[in-house]
Parts: structure tokens; sequence; C-alpha cells
DNA sequence: CATGAATGAGTCTTCATTCAT
DNA sequence: GATGAATGAAGACTCATTCAT
């Protein structure tokens, strides 16, 4: 019994973190961090004041909390995915895939992250911010090693950059979610992971095989 | 006499609002909307704080009003270089080249720009940021005419909606540039306009064209 | 059993009590009443907050008990200090001397007693303040009567006022131990009780016995 | 004109600026530091908190500055008077009589100091309460100097360190005037000047002028 | 009974905005 | 017309106290 209550109370403990989360996420990203008070999300969550401050030192750790966690699922998700796959081409389409579901799943917490990664360095996140750089430089390097590895082996044509590729493919998947972001529903064409995928594979890969390709885009 | 003193007042007033709006962009900026006060921008741009408000409603308004002109401004440069070249590869070189151009001269508006056009949508923009949008897509379409026109012509390939491929160029364009404004003077290779845009060229040219360019990429 | 197991729950009662008190008093006397939270003391008292609340209906009780009793108790040792010696001159020498020994072996509440009784009246002690100005009174009566006792039988020089003379004590006393209480170790010369009280006596008692006094002091 | 307005502007602040320090005084004084609200403050000086926040950039700034300027004033107005008189027994009777006047016209500020100086270090002085300790050790030294040239001059008897003297003569007037401070209006023989100072100077001087004095005390 | 999680009133402080000079 | 002093609403955060377990 009392190996059954800790765990217990530990379980309520994380399921409140994670409902403050919830309602702090919601709110964030609906209205920016700096337009939300912490009496806007105890109500929401529907917690006290105090209770928030129980779990997190202060709004800016909760906003921190919220960031790093999701960042590091994102993160862990498509470095996984990346690796799981098999070959070059299938990595590419898996984590073009993967990125586009962590978005729809995801996307009050990605308004969130564009809003802190793009552009404005302000946004108080000097030094965190250095984790969220070191999780996107990560992914780069990831998929500059896919690209690497698909012209040494043939596969892929020579003459570019893999690194820079892999900033266009970042920037490439970007362009077209926000895109869906700002219209969830309209530009269904655009959420055909493959046709993102093509306009960068075009290029790299033998005309040969595109005819095909050609009829499922648009 | 009292014919030449209103213009010159007016000029005179035009010049003080230039001198705000660049104190105001300067802060905002560096420190992020909201981080910036109303007196600081009195100091920084040499007025009473009721002066500022002489000219804007409210801190919000002169915010909008930055973005505004800024946003018209760069909208009217993108539009025109596009419509000057001959050429469909040309304008798109150019577009490419002044858009870097137009990153570098005014980094700190670029910030700005990013943080309230890519993902929070918050930022009190309602409404106003349609404007914004406007000028997006009307870029986007121009982009998209240019390749459909190149296809047209048999000078791109077909198989790939054109719309998509202006998205693809904005998003690539992005990526690189957003990452040059991160490390201003790292990534020497990555602000050579062309190699950007050939990465997408790579699969809309004949093959036969790229061994030469591929000389100049890295 | 039931006989002694209420005994021994009340004896346990009261050492709880104690323990509380004493944590209180540290920390109360280290940062002051407003800057110790009932958390803290709970947690150095090691006890729940639930179980200092069962001892003090609030933090303000728990702070009055602690001046009260440690009032009492320093109040109860003065007056028979004072009661017990035998000869005017004895009492007084006996009360110089344990006031000196209360305030070194009670730094801590004697400063919490100073910062209550010594100008500042709010600190929310009405009413409760007037116990403690009571025992001083009482002190001061007690005092004053030695004094008195001592001009009735000759050996004090008579024309002051008997309870001037017991405020002159206090006051003195007072000032030489606030002195080591600011800087303990110091003043080594200070904390001789007799040398304190000799000053006062200097005036009272006749020249011929100074010589020999004056011997000791310094 | 233009010469005169500026002083005005700056007489003008400063007024405030004393009724704002004016309208603290008295809610300290009555009520202790930590109970005081800057709301409650600004509304007995009838400003606007943000006003408050223009003169004072803390509530914390705001009491060291009380305390300092009035601590100045007082420590200075003691210091000259010490100063002035001409003879030991003049100077001391004038100090103890000054020091009665200034208690008198400054209860409010007097209660405050005290709570500062007296046992409770906290009080959160760290650093500024040192200014306050060397007023009072430069008040020390300066009576101790008159006792020493009084003992020098054969004026008074030898025997007494000085400085222990001085010590008691700040005891014994602060024991007396924290009495009417308590009780104003009672004690109405406690505030003659010349009878506190007596007691000490019955030890010190001739018993042969005693008897005229005798007749005014009590 | 002891516990300590939850509460929310109340505190200090900031800053957009106004308006008398 | 320009100024900037004054305003006070609103926000982050603390902590004494309660009460379900």
């Amino acid at each position: 019994m009392e190996v059954q209550r800790l765990p217990r109370r530990e379980r309520e403990k994380l399921a409140q973190r994670e409902e403050i989360l919830a309602a702090a996420l919601d709110l964030f990203s609906e209205k920016g961090y700096p337009n939300v008070s912490m009496q806007e999300i105890s109500e929401k969550a529907e917690f006290a004041i105090g209770t928030l401050y129980k779990f997190f030192r202060s709004k800016e750790e909760l906003y921190r909390a919220l960031l790093r966690e999701k960042a590091t699922r994102f993160h862990d998700a498509l470095a996984e995915t990346i690796a799981a796959g098999s070959g070059e081409i299938e990595k590419l389409r898996n984590f073009v895939r993967v990125k586009g579901e962590l978005f729809r799943a995801h996307a009050a917490m990605i308004r969130i992250y564009f809003s802190e990664t793009q552009g404005a360095r302000h946004n108080f996140l000097a030094g965190f911010d250095c984790e969220m750089r070191e999780y996107r430089e990560d992914i780069l390097r990831k998929l500059a090693a896919v690209f690497r590895s698909g012209m040494d082996g043939g596969r892929f044509r020579k003459g570019r950059d893999p690194y820079h590729l892999a900033i266009a493919l970042e920037g490439l998947t970007n362009a077209f979610l926000l895109l869906w972001l700002e219209n969830p529903g309209l530009h269904a064409g655009l959420d055909d992971p493959d046709a993102v995928l093509d306009i960068l594979l075009d290029g790299l890969t033998e005309p040969i095989e595109k005819p095909e390709d050609s009829d499922e885009t648009v």
C-alpha cells in the first residue's frame, strides 16, 4: 500500500504539471508570452496562482520548461526518424513526413518555436536559446550526412555542399508547413511530403525517375 | 513666404517622424517590442514623450507604422526587381540577390519582420498582419509567374507546380539568410546568391549547363 | 498505564513546543520577524506547517509566545536576584552581573527584545506590549526600592529621586550591553559589571571609599 | 523670468519630496516598515504611486533616505551643540537639553531610529547601518573628549574611562527619553535635562556644589 | 493526529498614456 | 505646439493559513 501511495502522489504531481503546461501552451501560442498573465494561466489550468509557483519558479521558467521539453521531444523524434530509415531517399522522405506530422499535431507549440527561433533574438532566451539552436544544428548535420552519403554512394548528383542542401531542406519544409499553419485546411496539396521533397530531389537524382514522380505531384 | 513655410513644416514633420521610427527600429530590433518603453524611444529619438504621441496614437501604432512602411518598401523593391530582369533565370537571380542585400542592409528590421510573421500570430498583429501577408503572397504569385513562364517557354522542366516552386524559393532564401542573420560574418559561402538559387535550378534546368555552374559553388 | 500515558504525552507536547520556539527564536533573531516564513520555521523545527498551527494560532501568536516566555523568565531571574542579595550594594551588583549574564546567554532573544521595546511601538505588539512594559516597570520599582532603602539607611547620599536612579541604572546597563551585543569580544573592559555600576555609585556613596574602588575599574 | 522659473520647479520638486518623506515617516513610525505599503504612503502623501517611484527607486530606498537625512541632521545638531558650549559642564548640559528637544520634536523619527539601531541587526540596513553607527560613535568620541578634558583640567574627578562615561551618558539620556516617548505628558520631571545629567555629574564633581543643584531636582 | 499541498489576498513595481504648462 | 510630470491599472510573485488525506 505504501509502495503504491508514493507513486500515486508523484503521478498526480506530474499530471498537474502537464495540465499547467498545456494551459500555458495554449495561451502563449495564442497571445504570445508577454501578453499572457500568470493569472490567466492559473485560471485556464484551474489552479491557484500559488500552485503554479510550486511547479515553476517564475513565469519565465514555466515558458522555458515548455519550450525545452517540446523541443527535446521534437528533436529526438526527428533524429530517430533520420536514423531509422534505410537508404538516403527513405530517410529524407520519412524526415519530411514526420516533421509534417509533428507540425500538425503540435501547431500551438510550433508557433511558439518559430517566434523564438526566427529572427528576434531578444525573446530573452539567452543561453537557453543555445540549446534549441544546438538541436537545430544537430538535425542539419544529420541531414547533411545523409546527403553526403548519397553523393558518396553515387545515388545523388555531386556538386552541392551537403550542409547547404540540409539548410535548403530545412527552409523548404518550414516554408510549406508555415503556410499550412496559417491556413490549415487550405493548401491540401502542400502537405504531400513527397512532393515537397521532390522539389529538392529533382536536382539531385537522375532525370530518368522523374516522369513517374511527376504524376503524383500537384 | 507662407506658401513655402507650410511645405518646410511638412518636411520637418516628416523628418522628425523618420527619426522617431529609426530610433524605435533600433530599440525594437535589439530588445523586442515589449521590452522597449516609450520613455526609451523618446530619449533615443531626442523628443519628448508627448511628441511621440503627436505622431502615433499609441506604442502599438508606432510599431505597426514601422512594420508597414518597411514592408511596403521591401515589397516594392522585390516586385520591381522581378519585373525588371529579362529572362526567367535573370529575374530569379536578381530576386535572390536583392533579397539578400535587403536582409543585410536592414538586418534590424528583418529580425522584427520574422518574429512577427513566422509562427507566432499573436504579436497583436490582427488585421494588419493581413497587409504583410498580402505582400508576401503577391511576391509568391509573381515568382510563380516567372516559373510558369519558364516552363511554358521550355526553359524549365515541367512537372512541378509553379506556386510550389515559389514557396520553395521563398523558404530556401529565408533559411540561408536567417542563418547569416544569426552569424553575420560566418557562412561566407552562404551569401553567394547564385549558389542558393542553383540548388533549386538544378532540378529545373537541363543538366547540361550544370557542370559549368558547379565550379563556382563551394 | 493510562495515568502515565497522558503525562508522557503532555511532556512530549511541551518538548515539541520548545523545539518550535527554539527554531523560531534563532530565525527571528537572525532575520527579523517579517523576513521569516512559517515554512522556514517548520523546516528548521522539523515539523509540518500544520503542526505549528496546532501549537500557535498564528505566526504572530508564536512570536508573542516567544517573547512572553522569555520575558517572564528574564524578569523572574532579575527580580529574584534583587530580592536575594543582602545589602543595597550587593543587590545592585548582583543585578548588573546577572543582567549581563542573561544578555550573554540569550543574545538572540535580547536582540528581538530590544527591537520590540526600544522605539518602534508598531511591531504589532499592541496590548501584549503592556505585559513587557509591566515587567520592566516592576524591575524599575524594585530597583527604586533598593535605592530608597539605601538612602533611608544613610548608605546612599540623598537628593536624587530613587525611581530616576533606577531608570538611570537601566539605561546604563543597556548601553553597555548593547555595545557588547554589537561587538561581542571587543570592549572586554565593558563587561566588568562592577565598573558599570560604579559609574552610578560614584555619585551616591561617600568619596572616602572611592579610592579603593577606583583601583579595580579599568 | 527664465532665471526664476527653474528654481521654482526645483523648489516644487523638493517640496513634494519632503511631503512624501513626511507621510512615510508618520506611517513607518506608527506601523513599522514592513507593515506600510507604498499604496498607503501614496494615499497619505496624496500622490500617485508612480510619483513616489519618480523620487525613490524602491520602497527600501525611500526608507533609507528618510533615515539618512534625519540621522545626518541629528548628528550635526548634536555635534555642533557639543562644540559650541564653553566649559565641560555647559557642553554636557547643552547636549542633554538639545538631545531632549530633538526627541520631542521628532518623536516619530526617533522611534524608527531606535528600532533600527537597537538590537535587531536584520532590518536590512546592511552597510547603510554603518553610517548610523558611525554617527553614534562620533558623538561618543566627542563626549569622551569632553569628559577627558574635564578630568585633565581637574574639574572632573579622575578614575573613570572617559569613553565609558560617554556611553553611560548616552544610555542615561536614552533611558529617560524613551520613557518619555512611551508616555508623553507623564514623567514631566524626567525631561528636566539638568536633573538627568546630574545623576552622572554627582560622581564626577565636588560634593560641595551639589546642595544647590539638589533643589531643582525632583 | 500529523501532514503539506493548495489557496489567493496583498505586495512592490512598471509603463502607456494624458494634460496642464 | 512641445513638453514631461503625474497617473494608476495591471503584472509577477510571496506567504500565512486551511483542510482533505
